[in-house]
RNA sequence: UGUCCGAUGGUGUAAUCGGCAACACAGCAGAUUUUGAUUCUGUCGUUCCAGGUUCGAGUCCUGGUCGGACAACCA
């Protein structure tokens, strides 16, 4: 109960776009609730930089009462597919959102987009022009000298309504015209500089149809859309900030509803690419295998890896909302996973890299089961029998012939634990011809069944550990960071991030693991004791289970033994 | 010699509108531990620069410096 007040207290400051709501809302400029929307062109899959977003605009309107539309921005009907409309609202659904009924397209406005144009066609504020695309951009000039007027500019108003409605007949062919807005060639804001409408392209639309061969271009369709669903605090990235003029300047000279645009800083994160064309390029060039990789930064990737969308959503509250450029360490968002998965996995015990120990003194053809705890911090989730047997498997970097210092694990006459079992130690090793370790022979104490020894002597060290009678085997995808570099775009003179990746970021191997995991189900969670949190891949078949390999656990043994 | 935006520890984000610069991650050190995990404790380190206003400036003013965005018939 303390806890609630605790977080308000924490909570009370604010960030940017929170306080020009307070303030909105406190001037009474907000006359119902305040209306947010999310969205995406559906050219791609979502990232966690869309993530961060989505959690913005739902997480707004949960907090200020009002309500956050999913909206599709497809107005280009060339890259835009339903494949890409039904994994965003997967993903959307699955980070925890809602948006109801209120699932709306900017193609549901087409017809009043293309009324808004005839409005300002005739206020004389917009003209067909001829020119192509080329021609366009030479007379566009360059922030400091100023552009060159269309010589279409001064087409008459019934001339180009005549024009316009041809164009949207498909009377001509692609890029023949476009509609332009009659704003500023003079302007330093190259936006304002007479920007395209509409553009002409004879191409089939997801939801559309055939209907049109003309389409508006974003700054003529998402303020519209905008306005038409009354949208209090349009949120997007710095990078359309100075779009913002020409927003505000189709909104006065429709006089229609009133939406404001507010930008914020994208997430960018370390050995990480952000942009769709990156991540369209990963896929396409087969660097990758699939939006859904496990490598990818895409929400069904994460997903798929075995990232929470609650760790999501910690995260994206925890790097804030602001307008200065940023890079998050990523090793931000694996504390925000490891945090979640630490308190919702069971430990389980798994071999990945197996060496062969037979306790020498052991009866052989007997099995016992052992009482293993699901989870030590959590009572609740109960125990299991883990068989144990003469021979068993442990990670081959448990052991080690000659220890390094503070090496506390299996060594020639040094004593550890078997996590849940006995305590063993290792007497003998024996080596095939090439002098690799073939298996290592240990005695057990049987009176330190369970892990405790009753003279209350001590060992440094707890190895997990699968019986090699019992154990299952299963595939183990051991995922890393998909680039090498910090920056990956960040590429020498002639190269690209692609060149950046790290060809280790995906290694498999077969691993052992205790009975006890047979009965895991695609998505479920573990933690892999000592080796990391992993869950259960959808390529796993009713013979063999696949496992993708979350996060590693952190291990300052590596840190301790890699400085040296 | 354009317009707009930004600048706070290694990385992010705060500082309730001028009043002791804090929180998280990362790092380091220690305690606990049947996971070298978790947990706990401690610790390191911050206001881009120069002036000005003020009893008092991260915050206000002036001038710089540095960084980013903008010249698709993409969004």
């Amino acid at each position: 109960m303390s806890n609630t007040i605790e977080k308000d207290e924490v909570k009370n400051s604010l960030n940017f776009l929170e306080q020009i709501i307070e303030d909105d809302i406190k001037s009474g400029k907000i006359s119902k609730h305040i209306q947010t929307r999310f969205p995406p062109e559906p050219n791609g899959y979502l990232h966690i930089g869309h993530a961060k977003s989505i959690c913005l605009n739902f997480g707004l309107a949960k907090k200020y009462n009002g309500k956050c539309n999913l909206r599709f921005d497809d107005t280009n009907p060339v890259t835009e597919d339903v494949e890409y409309v039904d994994s965003i609202k997967e993903d959307v659904r699955w980070l925890g959102f809602d948006w109801g009924n209120n699932e709306f397209y900017a193609s549901d406005y087409f017809d009043k987009i293309y009324e808004f144009a005839v409005k300002l066609i005739k206020d004389g504020k917009a003209y067909v022009c001829d020119m192509t695309a080329e021609e366009v951009s030479n007379t566009r000039g360059t922030p400091t000298i100023p552009g060159q007027f269309s010589p279409f500019r001064n087409r008459t108003i019934d001339e180009n309504l005549n024009l316009f409605e041809r164009m949207k007949n498909g009377e001509f062919p692609d890029g023949a015209k476009t509609l332009r807005a009659k704003v500023d060639m003079a302007s330093p804001n190259m936006q304002l500089r007479d920007p395209v409408m509409y553009r002409i392209k004879h191409a089939h639309h997801h939801k559309t149809g055939n209907k049109w061969c003309i389409y508006p271009m974003y700054d003529f369709a998402h303020g519209q859309s905008d306005s038409i669903e009354g949208i209090t605090h349009s949120i997007c990235t710095l990078e359309f900030e100075v779009h913002r003029p020409l927003y505000d300047w189709y909104i006065k000279q429709l006089d229609i509803f009133p939406s404001h645009q507010y930008e914020f800083a994208r997430l960018n994160m370390t050995y990480t690419v952000m942009s769709k064309r990156k991540l369209l390029e990963l896929v396409k060039g087969n660097h990758v295998n699939g939006w859904d990789d496990p490598r990818m930064p895409t929400i069904s990737g994460m997903r798929r890896r075995g990232y929470t969308a609650e760790a999501i959503r910690n995260f994206a509250d925890r790097i804030g909302i602001a307008k200065r450029e940023n890079v998050i360490d990523i090793a931000l968002l694996e504390f925000f996973v490891r945090e979640h998965l630490n308190k919702i996995t069971p430990r389980m015990m798994t071999v990945i890299n197996p060496v062969k120990v037979v306790i020498t003194n052991y009866p052989e053809n007997q099995t016992e089961y052992l009482d293993g705890k699901n989870n030590p911090d959590d009572e609740s989730m109960g125990t299991r029998k883990v068989p144990f047997s003469r021979e068993l498997y442990i990670e081959a970097d448990d052991f080690m012939e000659i220890p390094e210092k503070k090496f506390f694990r299996l060594a020639p006459g040094n004593e550890v634990r078997l996590r849940y079992a006995y305590f063993i130690k290792c007497n003998e090793i024996v080596k095939d011809e090439n002098g690799t370790i073939k298996e290592i022979r240990c005695t057990y104490d049987p009176e330190s069944k369970g892990g405790k020894s009753p003279d209350g002597r001590k060992v440094q060290g707890t190895l997990h550990w699968v019986s090699a009678p019992h154990a299952i085997t299963a595939e183990a995808r051991l995922y890393d960071r998909l680039f090498m570099s910090e920056n990956p775009e960040d590429a020498e003179e002639g190269k690209s991030f692609v060149d950046n990746m790290n060809p280790n970021s995906l290694e498999i191997r077969n691993c052992y693991v205790e009975p006890e995991l047979a009965n895991l189900k695609v998505g479920e969670k573990v933690q892999f004791e000592r080796v990391g949190y992993f869950n259960v891949d959808k390529d796993s078949t009713d013979k063999t289970l696949v496992f993708n390999r979350t996060v590693t656990l952190k291990d300052n043994w590596a840190k301790i033994s890699g400085k040296k």
